[in-house]
DNA sequence: CGACCAGCACTGGTATACAAGCATTGGTCG
DNA sequence: CGACCAATGCTTGTATACCAGTGCTGGTCG
């Protein structure tokens, strides 16, 4: 008898909402995080709260210093660029893998998908949720669907760093059309059409993120071990 | 000025040996863990500990029922072979991008830790960090080797089968060989050639893994979702 | 004898209390 | 006026107390 392995503790209902703050930049890189606040805002004690820290810390999202605070984690290039090479080396991969027959209820998922990005009036963050969507359906494609789960615990820092990119050049368009090449050419069985497809998709993702680092430098981080001042400079208000 | 990152907390202390014991199988699948033990026997309290079984938790290497009690995970093989599938889409993407002249420092790197894999002699235990060094170092040889903590942290599964499967057959010294396959090749810059040894490098391993199951079928998971009895079955003593 | 059921012991989840340490800040002293 | 320094309020780290829920177990009743 499998028994539902969902927990509805309250640990996870404040790592989930603390994640998606941070991601949506609705909690800042560099926002000081007090567990005694964060606890007191949500409703809860400093422990679901702690623990969801020490989880997104080891995700990267959070720098917890002991004895000195937590902080929402400056974007780093350079684990931006790891995030984006490790996505690009699985997601090719994947799809170098895809079998001989592709299994048409996730041809069909994706088709959707398609359609539901070209959806005028499409907000933001709707967007994101199709994007992720997508690619991990393309992943489940060729069978290695649950190495997603891994993809996106590394690739938070570009998660933050693309929103940034959206949010300046709002135009999500370009980014649906290559989705429709990609798929396009999954359908046809070109390999190699599929590869330089998605390679371009992918860095072009990536060059979003290095012009937003040039508008807005204080959001990256320059030295990762540098311990960031109290009250003063906090970005919460 | 940069301030000592390093963390002298007990909850480090406590999340390193839990991690090792389980990779080295000193606690076997299946073992029942419990905060209450685990802290006395540590001599620390149930906060740290816990805190670190969820660190493992999220590792996968360990699964914690509310209510119910923690055991460390048995090896699933979908698991592993996600790691492994990971695993060689990262390290092959990364020597497809191995710079035009050679870090000659980190060339030195490997051809010393060659060396010491073929020392006479030599420990299961150390082999392991040998080889551990070595697709590391690998990976930095093309500039992406802070990569590899993810690859680390999302290859646990594959670690402990890897150890079931060295424990076995006993013989580092073919995999010592298969290294110096591949090192050559770096050397003499033929990108197919390095290709296609680390590719059937780590097939190899992989295969280790699934002769492993066939004799030790108890050691391996074979419905995720199920709650593990409480102390009857443990394994532990 | 067997099925059932209530109590019990143990689990992890949460809240709270206390400890150790850092940074700010305001005052004092040179 | 400036450098220093100690008090103070904040931080996270750790220990402990209590809670809700689970599986086992032994006794009871049919």
């Amino acid at each position: 008898m499998a028994r539902s392995n969902r927990q509805r503790t309250s640990r996870r209902a404040v790592y989930e909402t603390l994640r998606r703050k941070v991601l949506t930049l609705e909690l800042p890189p560099g926002a000081a995080l007090s567990e005694n606040e964060l606890g007191a805002s949500l409703g809860v004690s400093r422990t679901p709260v702690r623990e969801s820290l020490i989880l997104l810390s080891q995700e990267g999202l959070v720098q917890i210093f002991p004895q000195v605070g937590s902080f929402v984690s400056r974007v780093d290039p350079a684990k931006v660029a790891d995030a984006q090479f490790l996505r690009e080396a699985v997601e090719l991969a994947a799809l170098d893998d895809l079998p001989a027959e592709l299994d048409p209820e996730l041809v069909e998922e994706l088709r959707h998908n398609l359609a539901e990005q070209r959806r005028p009036g499409l907000g933001l963050e709707d967007f994101f949720e199709l994007d992720e969507a997508f690619h991990h359906t393309l992943l489940r494609l060729s069978g290695h669907g649950s190495a997603w789960a891994t993809v996106v615990s590394a690739k938070g820092h570009l998660d933050r760093a693309r929103r940034l990119g959206l949010y300046e050049t709002a135009s999500p368009e370009g980014f649906a059309a290559q989705h429709v090449e990609i798929f396009d050419a999954v359908l046809a069985g070109d390999a190699a059409l599929v590869r330089s497809a998605m390679r371009t998709h992918l860095r072009a993702v990536f060059d979003d993120v290095e012009r937003v680092r040039a508008r807005s430098p204080e959001l990256f981080a320059t030295d990762t071990g540098s311990v960031p001042v109290r009250r003063n400079v906090v970005v919460w208000e």
